[in-house]
DNA sequence: GCGGTATGATGACAGTGTTAACATTATAAC
DNA sequence: GTTATAATGTTAACACTGTCATCATACCGC
């Protein structure tokens, strides 16, 4: 119906959608090579662009890294919420779920998880989304400890406070998983999932003997 | 008694300790500006040396920031100790104690923390000394929870699986904290210890309700 | 149609990691 | 003690990266 050039797209000058492209081939530079494999010129190039066109959609690198964190934080949550669809409806179980999503999250994509937690987040003026995106994250567990303590399976308290220290537990048992720090207790196939269960299991009966 | 070049040391050829120097001018720069200040030519000014010189002590700069990683876990393990050793003899104000240090650590260096645990540490064949120096600190760990279980405060189980557990709630609360994550919680002078402390007594004593 | 704006390309520059070639000092063999 | 040799430091160069200024092209409201 329209032109040839229309029909066989020979590189059209403008995009589309540059912006989103230049966040997934910066995703996927990361999840190759680390941290260290992510440079712009190399994300231009995989986008298919030429090396300066980022700088019309981010004012520097570290944008460009605040807004790859953020669509992280944004999948994991994502990938939270439908593990936390799928639980059964049982306050134990639904904690295990949220740990086991967290926790594969970061086998998957370990390179991203040290990004999502290395240090930007600490400039929540400068990328107010980033923060808001993190914080998604958080509410989820908040949930469940609401859900868990009308329910009377968990104890009282601020939900919030709680919360946290469900996410700390679950963040350390990911990030040391993935540093290899929990060896040999990580070893096998399903060596983080059992670590994480145990983990969860020993935050709700108590260290301590009673 | 000697010459006066020998007196006033008028810049030596060589240096003494070059290798200590840069590790230090390395802890220094990322104290101050985080990992992204930590470049090898401004690790050798700050040494007072030309740009190349580091060469002649690591292989490259992964390797700097190896025995940078290393340095750390060295004087984490130091600060833990010796607050060990001030701790009164009672399994839970140990467990308080040891909780306390690292978070502080955290909290003084978080740069240096975050680096630390990197991504660096994947690569143990490669840096065997450092992983070696990054178990130094889980060893303090276990010998806590096995005084704990001699004592009958804390329950029966391998106590490295426990120790794991507690270093990863640890570390959970120690990494959120100094990525902002954990506010409101943590707001307030004394806030990152209250809810150190809060941590830890929850793991004690059980998120579930009995 | 047309002017303005959004988007992309090119070229240039300073910094950075790295290496090679050269210089100086320490060390050890004689 | 002298001297070969290794250890350590300097200088010069290279490729690569982030960034910016300038130019080119495509879209959009009038």
């Amino acid at each position: 119906m329209n032109s040839h050039v229309e029909r066989q797209k020979p590189k059209p000058y403008h995009h589309g959608d540059l912006r989103y492209a230049l966040i997934q081939a910066g995703l996927e530079l990361l999840s190759e090579g680390g941290a260290a494999a992510l440079d712009l010129r190399k994300v231009a190039r995989k986008a298919g662009v030429s090396h300066a066109a980022p700088y019309r959609h981010f004012a520097d690198k570290q944008a460009l890294v605040a807004a790859i964190n953020e669509e992280g934080f944004r999948r994991l949550a994502e990938r939270i919420q439908s593990t936390l669809c799928e639980a059964p409806d049982d306050s134990f179980e639904q904690l295990q779920a949220i740990a086991r999503a967290y926790v594969q999250f970061a086998q998957k994509y370990p390179w991203l998880m040290c990004e999502m937690f290395s240090g930007l987040t600490v400039e929540r003026e400068a990328f107010p989304d980033l923060y808001t995106a993190s914080k998604a994250v958080f509410t989820f567990y908040i949930e469940v400890v609401k859900r868990g303590q009308e329910r009377g399976s968990i104890i009282d308290g601020d939900p919030g406070a709680l919360a946290g220290v469900l996410w700390s537990l679950l963040h350390g048992v990911a990030m040391l998983t993935i540093e290899n720090q929990m060896r040999p207790y990580t070893d096998g196939p399903d060596g983080a999932e059992r670590v994480t269960r145990f983990s969860m299991q020993l935050l709700y009966e108590g260290l301590g003997r009673k």
